[in-house]
DNA sequence: GACAATAACGAAATCGATTTCGTTTGACTC
DNA sequence: GAGTCAAACGAAATCGATTTCGTTATTGTC
């Protein structure tokens, strides 16, 4: 049984390494490695001719070596828990793009790392910082109490977290205003007549959770509206939640005629289960969403949602990683982004009946 | 103004080394690596206090030094293009979270890479090779006359492809039989009653595109449906390219009843135009999809799709770069997976008028 | 013209784990 | 008891780039 590497496949080419473009010069190691670092006890004269023989002999330097001696991997982490089942979140694989395209705009890659069980997460922290593989990390969906955050501080690795924490002040992060804007969200609604605005909320281990849940409440009280505990279902930012969400509002005969869900797809669950039951949106039931991911535009109806851009983040984070990672005080990298709303075609009066 | 590290926040923790082990318990360095490597030349009584301490002091080799020594990267690189803006394609996302997930169950590590300019692709797949950080590439929606496929052959660099080629008897690929699939997808809106099915096609620089094409023709002709060549409107896999088509095909009063689009995002474009002009689907259009993504189920309606799994592609590939990386030969390894309908509500004879 | 300063470059050490190639120790054979 | 053999372990080389610390020319100064 011939399992091998066959004829057909051409041997793999051998890299270049920086002492054969030396010998091919006739020069020493060192001076290679400084022309092509740009270092200033380099002639001009020798820098062209060293960078003219690298080119032509395809020399792209090892980073396996640069990293042991340098001590950096030029790599940032990003682990996402399997229990959302990886990249689920439409927002999550948005701004996980737009975090590596923004990386890589510094030089550096992502490690991608999906977490199985919950219980191995920290040890794979561990593993990926301590192997050397990773120069920091970013975190999604910043948890109350978060123990990576307290993992990771404690030994000093670099990194940024999207969502505050406890310990926001601490460390660095980014983050949208949520409470703002979810308070936004009910004043808009308000101003189109709503009186009685639900909110399909999200995870409640979810840092941002309570935020956002307080942004509800804010808005309701500067629209002169009265705050209903009952009003607010748990969820946990899927699309199933908002469904179940939805039917429990309606079952419960609670008068609700709009409905603020704490991100993008709990909304479009939350109207495709309101189409279920025969409730037309927004004639009939407003639905308005939160992060503005793309598909929400193509949604039926097309989703009114409070937005901010996943891209935006990414840039951020990537400077400020960066800024970390050479040596940056964690408190001076802290940023609030803010959303607006964005009015599509899941939200407006109720029709007189 | 100060930016370095404050004192709030604890100095790294030193990363114990294979040495400090070594001295720790008075034996050599090789004696502590071949322990830990399991090797049959050292002492069982030995292993066991070498694992003692390692684990006392926290020892996690760096995975830099045996890369440098092993030529070993542990890691993959996926490479998504910004063009399509990251992981855009909620397929894309979820078979990206597949993999990941399977390759960690093999001790690979993921680079995500997100390449901005389409003309540095190439280079950085060269760069990423070159330099070690990866042992071998997934490449996703290989493309007609795809270029990386010649390049990463000639190279001998271990990669995977989703989804054929023109050389696809030459390299490892899985793919989907999307041929069948969509053959199975005519055949089946024809039992339902549909005449005039037309199709919004995908990107015609992604090989698979022809292959769905060829299907819808083939099952027209076994539905005994003849073919009409206007009514494959072209696409790009996005959800906006499903908007546009599906105007078109209302505006040519083509008196199509159904349409199989390219995949899930298109057909989701195309319903939610359909609302807009006032179309009910499926009452008077059906759509179906490709993919089955997770969102597809709650969308509204639910829609019909041709499904397969992303976790199962993602494992697969990963057993077959593990062994492509291990020396296997490229055609050892290709897969053809099958599609299956799930009928949801996008779907269903045209009512009567 | 002697001496200091600068520019330009190289030999060797370094990063940390692995591997090669011995060496030592004890058991076993005859 | 000499000789053989395997088991168990270590010294040193290795992977490839970077850095430290010189060393050699060259220029400039008085």
């Amino acid at each position: 049984m011939q399992s091998r590497t066959t004829e057909t496949h051409k041997v793999p080419v051998k890299r270049a390494t920086l002492a054969e473009v030396a010998e091919a010069l006739g020069v020493g190691k060192p001076t290679v490695s400084r022309a092509l670092n740009d270092y200033p006890d380099i002639s001009e004269e020798t820098k062209r001719r060293v960078r003219e023989m690298a080119n032509k002999l395809g020399y792209v330097g090892s980073s396996r070596a640069r990293q042991l001696q340098k001590g950096a991997a030029d790599t940032i982490g990003l682990l996402v828990t399997a229990a959302s089942e990886g990249l689920q979140s439409a927002y999550q694989s948005e701004f996980t793009g737009a975090l590596a395209a923004a990386l890589d705009g510094h030089g550096l890659d992502l490690l991608l790392h999906a977490v199985q069980d919950p219980a191995a997460e920290i040890d794979t922290y561990n593993r990926l910082w301590q192997q050397g593989k990773v120069d920091g990390f970013v975190l999604m969906r910043t948890r109350i109490r978060d123990e990576r955050i307290n993992f990771l501080m404690e030994r000093g690795v670099p990194f940024v977290t999207q969502g505050r924490s406890d310990l926001a002040n601490r460390h660095s992060w980014i983050d949208i205003d949520s409470e703002e804007a979810f308070a936004q969200g009910i004043e808009f609604l308000a101003r189109q007549g709503h009186r009685r605005i639900a909110m399909i909320s999200g995870d409640p281990d979810i840092f941002s959770t309570s935020l956002r849940e307080d942004g509800y409440r804010a808005g309701l009280e500067s629209a002169g509206l009265p705050y209903d505990p009952t009003l607010i279902v748990p969820g946990d930012f899927s699309a199933a939640c908002g469904r179940l969400g939805l039917k429990q509002l309606v079952d419960s005969a609670s008068g609700v005629t709009a409905i603020l869900c704490a991100n993008d797809a709990t909304a479009m669950g939350a109207i495709s289960q309101a189409h279920e039951l025969g409730l037309s949106v927004p004639e009939q039931l407003s639905v308005m969403g939160y992060d503005g991911v793309r598909m929400a535009e193509m949604f039926s109806p097309p989703l009114t949602t409070l937005s901010h851009s996943a891209a935006e983040s990414g840039e951020r984070i990537a400077s400020m990683i960066v800024g970390l990672v050479g040596g940056d005080a964690p408190a001076n990298h802290q940023i609030l982004l803010p959303a607006q709303i964005i009015e599509r075609r899941s939200t407006g009066p109720t029709a007189k009946e």
